[in-house]
DNA sequence: TATTTAGTTAACAATTTGATAATGTTAACT
DNA sequence: AGTTAACATTATCAAATTGTTAACTAAATA
């Protein structure tokens, strides 16, 4: 038997905890509570939830900064962050989406769905598509297990982090990851790097692959498109 | 064009159901009724309805009690249960969420609430991760994981700001946004920009995309029509 | 018709990225 | 330790893109 999923709900309202937690209790998670952001980012600590749902309202902190600054850290790379945005706040979404943010659920509160679109997200987690250890899009081949990539029969050799940022993208092929995201996946939350190093790597993936599989999207980010 | 979403409405006033049933037949469900507990049971087996609406006091079985048995069977699993309560009867909206409700809509009921609470249901049911960062609008898609918008199969890529903009809008199409209201959704409250600037980028994504997909609302602003 | 509001355009400013070279860093091998 | 080579990062500047404004025109509204 695995350890039980933990989960974090951070709100205001203590009617929407009780809701909340009584579900995912019945489920079989153990959940924590959090009334502000400021505890939310404590119970963090203290608790080390695999999700976190964040109220995007609420006092001393909201749940954009909690998201912000939880991102920042790398023991919380992994872990689901939720945010709950008022009904049709679609900027938020962008905001959040930006911020790291993995889904957003909208006020007032289904239960089911709340639920069902939690456990779902962790079916996502599940090792399937991302975790394969080889990627193949058209004529390129990205093997993790040995560092290589192969393109049209000819087998290219990749520096460590312009093989990890490759890898990162072509994961998932299509999707923009925003600078923070390639930095807090291929560096790491603690490492402080210049603006330029992801550039530099992109170009030099660009000229040893001699193919334009990553799409500058400016402003926003890269993606791997093939 | 997809099926219908079907709803069974149960109570055993006819007025209600009447009032209902119109207003939901007249947004393009299929409505079918029950005037008691059992009825609905067999209903929901025949009908195999998306959504139930279970008022809690009925002859032969009430509200709860059906809603107890649905959420036992698996066929149920995904169907919503909104349960019709009396005014303020806050113990049984708890013992409602404990045997599975999505939604509690008071007595007297409000047709127009009533009709946006279960529309608002089915809106935040959709989006599963992946497509809830995709607007689709005839033949126009908008996927903000992408950064791209599709029209008739060609991709026209759209600066960031002009993005934003145009999802901000289609995500709820035929709703005026005032010109306020843009501003501090896409470009925050802190900044300032001058009149026309809003103009500007409406004009770029109508040059873009070839097509007329934002209406202007003279004196007022913007709105999404497709 | 006068007045307000939006559209158009081009110029300019600001931002972002690309390219290149130079400088650190690391690890393996003398 | 010294040497070396591959790799990672930074600095700098050029280039491209994007965002904003201004000035003017067109359209709608009162």
């Amino acid at each position: 038997m695995e350890a039980p999923i933990k989960i974090l709900i951070a709100d205001d309202e203590p009617d929407i905890i009780e809701i909340i937690s009584f579900h995912l209790n019945k489920l079989g998670y153990e959940v924590a509570t959090a009334k502000d952001g400021s505890e939310a980012i404590e119970k963090a600590n203290s608790f080390a939830p695999d999700c976190i749902i964040l109220d995007v309202m609420m006092p001393k902190r909201t749940g954009f900064e909690v998201c912000e600054y939880l991102r920042t850290q790398k023991q919380f790379d992994k872990t689901l962050i939720v945010l709950l945005t008022a009904l049709n706040d679609e900027a938020s979404h962008i905001k959040g989406l930006e911020l790291g943010g993995d889904d957003f659920i909208s006020k007032p509160i289904s239960p089911k769905v709340l639920v069902s679109r939690i456990t779902a997200l962790f079916r996502r987690l599940q090792p399937t598509e991302s975790d394969k250890k080889i990627i193949i899009a058209g004529d390129l081949m990205i093997d993790i297990s040995q560092y290589k990539t192969v393109l049209k029969g000819v087998t290219h050799v990749l520096a460590k982090k312009e093989f990890e940022l490759l890898y990162l993208l072509a994961a998932q092929p299509g999707r923009v990851f925003l600078r923070g995201e390639i930095l807090s996946q291929v560096w790491g939350n603690d490492v402080i790097v210049g603006d330029r190093t992801i550039d530099v790597h992109v170009r030099k993936i660009r000229a040893k692959l001699g193919i334009d599989c990553i799409t500058t999207v400016k402003g926003v980010g890269y993606k791997f498109d093939y």
